[in-house]
RNA sequence: GGCCCCGUGGUGUAACGGUUAGCACGUCGGGUUUUCAACCCGGAAGCGUGGGGUUCAACUCCCCCCGGGGCUACCA
């Protein structure tokens, strides 16, 4: 037995600028089954519309890719680079009979279908200028698609039309550039959408026709929209680049878009990357379409965040902030590096996605800005807050961490008689500006003694002026 | 219209010719609690409430129907 040798595989995304989650998931598939035997991924971007493909799409797609760290191992080229070998095989497969001139319009293929039972469209050669040049489809037989997901897919050849390789003006078409372009690439596995399931049996009659060996295919269930439509572009977190603007880490992304379509024999659901490349197997990728849902996505995101070292979530928030807000990651940055890490102490099991957390560290970055809104929440109109009191205690604490605030304002609870969230909540809205922040206790402590006094104080005479 | 794919709770999935059909998100109730979360405990909720078969036995296999989706371009 030969070893065998390590499969090749390759993604194609069009380049249209943004990755939708569909083609992430694919992307995903096809990076753990090349990372998982030791094979190769190779990009191919599929532009055969200029107007489209422009420089800056294809760069965003990349850049999104890269963001979700699916690496591959070389880099993409374009379908106009690789032209002049479309048009080489395409010459080559008229001259051998397997495809020829046709100047029928798609009305006169209409028209014989109608005259001819619904049968598959075979046309007359015809070279006149101007005639697209249509593949030769075989009257009998079926060519069959064996599917590493659905098993055997059988097309019968009778209903398949002839169908257009290359426009009339010579440029190939999509269903002859990709079967070249896997022949020449030597593509052994092909994993895509179910959206191309129709296609494989061009492409396969493509593929023979040049005497090329076919690849594997596996086609994916595609992802529907909650509504359980097909999932649109106007979707929210429809793509890849929109989930990292709401903040969700990659390996969450990663985790997430495995388990649509695809679990493991005994329901795991967190899944490092690598537990994902040694368990993935295409063969167990379910058939039927899943729908994407974000409340799950978040659940999972924020599992992560709380496994995250401390180091890793300040640099993730700062790269974050940097990118959405800069005057924010100033802030961020620009304090000392002990307060940094303290705030991403208290935040880590509360937050679920890094747009989140800044909103809730905020104030030991930047100076909150008085909320009467904030305020009327907390006051009670018959005492009033005991900021006074909670003062005074603070004062006395004997240390600032957060056990001592903790035992300094517990006693003021104990002695005031109020319960604890009507003392609580006016330190809270004091020195944070808003009624939802990390614990009290942390949050005094982060901020310190000097400043957390401040504004106390500051507050207090606010309240009386 | 033609060709093709799919159908387990609201969602993602697991298992299986014989189980009380499991897990997770969400949801509901309770607990914890200084806010919001998180966390803990518990509940409700499913095999397309369709029709025929095969079988001692079908959610599981076959046919039909119904429903959803894809392709049907001189787009990719």
């Amino acid at each position: 037995m030969n070893p065998p040798s390590p499969p090749r595989l390759r993604f194609a995304p069009s380049p249209t600028g943004a990755l939708h989650i569909g083609g992430a998931r694919t992307a995903l598939y096809n990076w753990l089954l090349a990372r998982g035997s030791g094979g190769a991924l190779v990009l191919r971007i599929e532009d055969t519309d200029r107007e489209r493909s422009t420089p800056e799409n294809t760069e965003q797609i990349l850049d999104a890719l890269r963001w979700l760290e699916l690496d591959w191992d070389e880099g993409p080229e374009s379908q106009y680079e690789r032209r002049e070998r479309h048009t080489g095989r395409l010459k080559e497969l008229v001259e051998a009979g397997h495809a020829y001139h046709d100047p029928a319009t798609a009305a006169d293929v209409r028209a014989w279908k109608e005259a001819n039972g619904g049968a598959g469209y075979r046309g007359e050669p015809r070279a006149e200028p101007g005639a697209a040049v249509r593949l030769r489809v075989p009257d009998d037989g079926e060519t069959v698609v064996d599917d590493l997901i659905r098993g055997p897919v059988r097309f019968p050849n009778a209903t398949q039309d002839d169908f257009v390789i290359a426009r009339g003006d010579g440029t190939p078409l999509y269903n002859l550039a990709v079967a070249v372009d896997d022949a020449e690439m030597g593509i052994t596995d092909v994993v895509r959408g179910d959206d191309h399931l129709s296609n494989t049996p061009k492409q396969l009659l493509v593929l023979e026709a040049l005497g090329a060996p076919p690849p594997r295919y596996a086609h994916l269930p595609l992802l529907h929209g909650p509504d359980g439509r097909k999932l649109s572009k106007r979707d929210r977190a429809a793509s890849v680049q929109e989930l990292r603007d709401l903040g969700y880490l990659p390996a969450a992304i990663r985790n997430y878009l495995a388990l649509l379509g695809w679990g493991t024999e005994d329901d795991t659901t967190i899944l490092t990357t690598e537990e994902l490349v040694e368990r993935f197997s295409i063969e167990r990728v379910g058939r039927s379409s899943a729908v994407f849902d974000e409340r799950k996505l978040r659940w999972l995101n924020g599992r992560f965040m709380r496994a995250l070292s401390l180091d890793d979530h300040e640099d993730l928030l700062s790269r974050h902030l940097r990118r959405y807000s800069p005057e924010d990651a100033g802030a961020f940055e620009a304090a000392p590096a002990d307060r940094r890490r303290v705030a991403c102490e208290i935040v880590r099991d509360k937050a679920q996605t890094l747009e989140e957390v800044w909103p809730l560290i905020r104030f030991l970055f930047v100076e909150p800005a008085p909320d009467p809104a904030a305020w009327r929440k907390v006051m009670r109109a018959d005492t009033g807050p005991p900021l006074a009191e909670s003062l005074e205690a603070l004062r006395g604490a004997d240390g600032f961490d957060a056990g001592s605030v903790e035992a300094a304002l517990e006693a003021v609870v104990e002695r005031s008689g109020r319960k604890a969230k009507d003392v609580y909540q006016p330190i809270r809205v004091a020195i944070t500006g808003t009624t939802v922040s990390p614990g009290i206790f942390d949050s005094l402590a982060a901020l310190g003694r000097e400043d957390s006094l401040r504004r106390i104080e500051s507050a207090l005479t606010e309240l009386n002026g």
